[in-house]
DNA sequence: TATTGTTATACTCTATAACTATA
DNA sequence: TATAGTTATAGAGTATAACAATA
């Protein structure tokens, strides 16, 4: 849970001098000073606290696509690995299969993703993009590259690099 | 999201030595490799899973004293902050007020915590711990910290130190 | 028998709106 | 009129169990 944030300001039709406007702000230390005691000792806590920060930031810019991150990241599997199966595509992304069958009756309703019968196994179907789906996947890599430029600005290039590096290839 | 994970393997009365089992497994890669494209490059999707990891653990861990991420943040910051009120324990910790008088239900019919009308302001409730509440807090911290511990010798010390350093403060 | 996709259910958490009682 | 707490509702997301079709 992230500290405190001013009314999350609703994006509807703003301009992208806006859209990371949460990014801007400096939560808590509104009013009384609060304790956080053992909080802020606990990896677990801060790095939730960043996450919720970071996820609100690339919800706001993807919102002109439609596209939340769990969405986001099917999209660039699918479109990266075509003809994957459901299960594969659930293990590699840790989202439960009952989960993932109602986000891809979703994607499916927007004609973003084709689920055809697999030749050799006719228990799995294969995922593919459509047409549409590669064109709203290019604009959506577009708008996560600008959060992810903002959110390096942010940071600081020195923060963000020594991150990312610490962070690839965890859990191990 | 987190990678994928074999069988969550739901801990029922497993001794402390399985506790951490999750922090041991080796995600991924079970079956036909998978290109994760541009996700390994995004920090918030390498943040969340590895932020998902660590909370599978601390739940595993809390469960003992059957306490969850976010009842144990209430927990601590009321602990720390005796007499609150509601609405800047919600402010701290970024839970919506609506949610946290829901939360504010639950460890008040357990006897964890107290709602006492405020004097100065009859609006306001001013949260304590009772009895019980600090002797499952100081439970929970040891919890915590056995938790904490396991985490820092699955990182390393090195990790988990620059870690800490480099996520303590923000966002800023 | 085991696996893939599916449906269904329950619970956690977020986001909003609206109400009440106090200020 | 504004604020603190509350109720209610809708939607993500997680966790499980059970089922049909297929292997």
């Amino acid at each position: 849970m992230g500290r405190a944030r001013e009314k999350p300001v609703r994006r509807s039709v703003v301009g992208a001098q806006d859209r990371h406007a949460a990014l801007r702000r400096i939560p808590g230390e509104e009013g009384t000073a609060i304790d956080y005691d053992v909080l802020n000792a606990h990896l677990g806590y801060l790095i939730r606290r960043v996450q919720v920060w970071i996820f609100q930031d690339f919800i706001r810019t993807l919102a002109d696509a439609d596209i939340r991150p769990a969405q986001y990241s099917v999209m660039v599997v699918v479109g990266a690995n075509p003809g994957s199966s459901q299960i594969s595509l659930s293990q590699a992304l840790g989202i439960e299969r009952a989960r993932l069958v109602r986000m891809l009756h979703e994607l499916e309703r927007r004609r973003l993703i084709e689920r055809r019968r697999s030749a050799s196994d006719g228990r799995s179907h294969a995922l593919h993009l459509t047409g549409e789906g590669i064109a709203l996947l290019a604009t959506a890599k577009a708008l996560a590259a600008e959060h992810e430029r903002n959110l390096r600005q942010r940071l600081g290039a020195e923060r963000w690099q020594s991150l990312l590096r610490l962070l690839d290839g965890l859990p191990s």
